[in-house]
DNA sequence: ACTAATAAAAGTCAAAGAAAGTCAAAGTCA
DNA sequence: TGACTTTGACTTTCTTTGACTTTTATTAGT
């Protein structure tokens, strides 16, 4: 298991106690023995607003980073994403954010997989920018399918 | 016997004793003595979803790849929607076939209106046969992810 | 009490490293 | 000879690492 999803997992359940997750960047990174900015990497990939996750932070004397899932309802967290995916999305970007949407129990595996079978790109033979038009337009309406 | 099938039944083992199955390429290819894409060419010829598997991976540092046995239902039936579907299809007989599938408890309501979403003429804003024929690739592909 | 210097955080960014993916040429076998 | 298999060079994606920067708190000197 990689580093990242160590620390990943270390956060979430932090999170699962309490409605903050407060951490000293440093501390964190001498605790699982990785370099700091690690910890930035995994807050960055794993913890972005579009994830459903609100981060702050203060540096100086006695810094620390705190990470905060807001939780919204399953509607208006679909709502939320759908207006927030522009005109065009990539494969690996869905994939993200159904990952999350299984993660948050907002669908089951088997609806997981029609979504990435119907925006794979295998299945989208289409030049590059079309293509990630069509994926966005594709996957928005089964998303307000699912709302 | 084959190195190819070698590999495959080794993975096939795999699956025996567990749910997924999850590999790292170099090593599987080196304890095989075999070249990495040799995996790749495995995993393509069989274990293909058509086949039955679903397959997941991931590159960079700690990358892996992971097969599942999905478990096959009403895989005749849909095996044979699947290669009854020409290259192409309109929207009006996608909903014809959903209905059916509704019908014959084959699929959930909420996966009917995936399935519908992911097809509509309104989403897939292209010239007319390449409509259908991607619309055709996308739903074969959704229900071969349905098994 | 008020600076100035120092220390203690966190942030940034790009290079290096570690996987997996692709594709086409070459080889094999019925 | 045609379909399947093997091989390998090249590509893409993701993670890890570390040097350098910025911000903030603390402390020492007046």
């Amino acid at each position: 298991m990689r580093i990242s999803d160590v620390i990943e997992d270390f956060i979430k359940e932090m999170l699962e106690d309490d409605d903050y997750a407060v951490i000293q960047r440093n501390d964190l990174a001498e605790h699982f023995n990785c370099v700091p900015s690690q910890i930035n990497y995994v807050i960055s990939t794993r913890f972005t607003p579009m994830q459903g996750y609100y981060v702050e932070s203060s540096r100086g004397g006695g810094g620390c980073i705190r990470i905060k899932k807001v939780n919204i309802t399953h509607s208006d967290y679909l709502m939320h994403i759908i207006n927030s995916i522009g005109d065009s999305i990539s494969a690996k970007e869905v994939e993200i954010f159904v990952k999350n949407f299984l993660d948050y129990d907002i669908i089951e595996e088997k609806e997981a997989r029609l979504i990435k079978g119907a925006t794979s790109d295998k299945v989208l033979t289409l030049p590059k920018e079309t293509k990630d038009e069509i994926r966005a337009k594709i996957f928005k309406n089964m998303l307000i399918n699912l709302v």
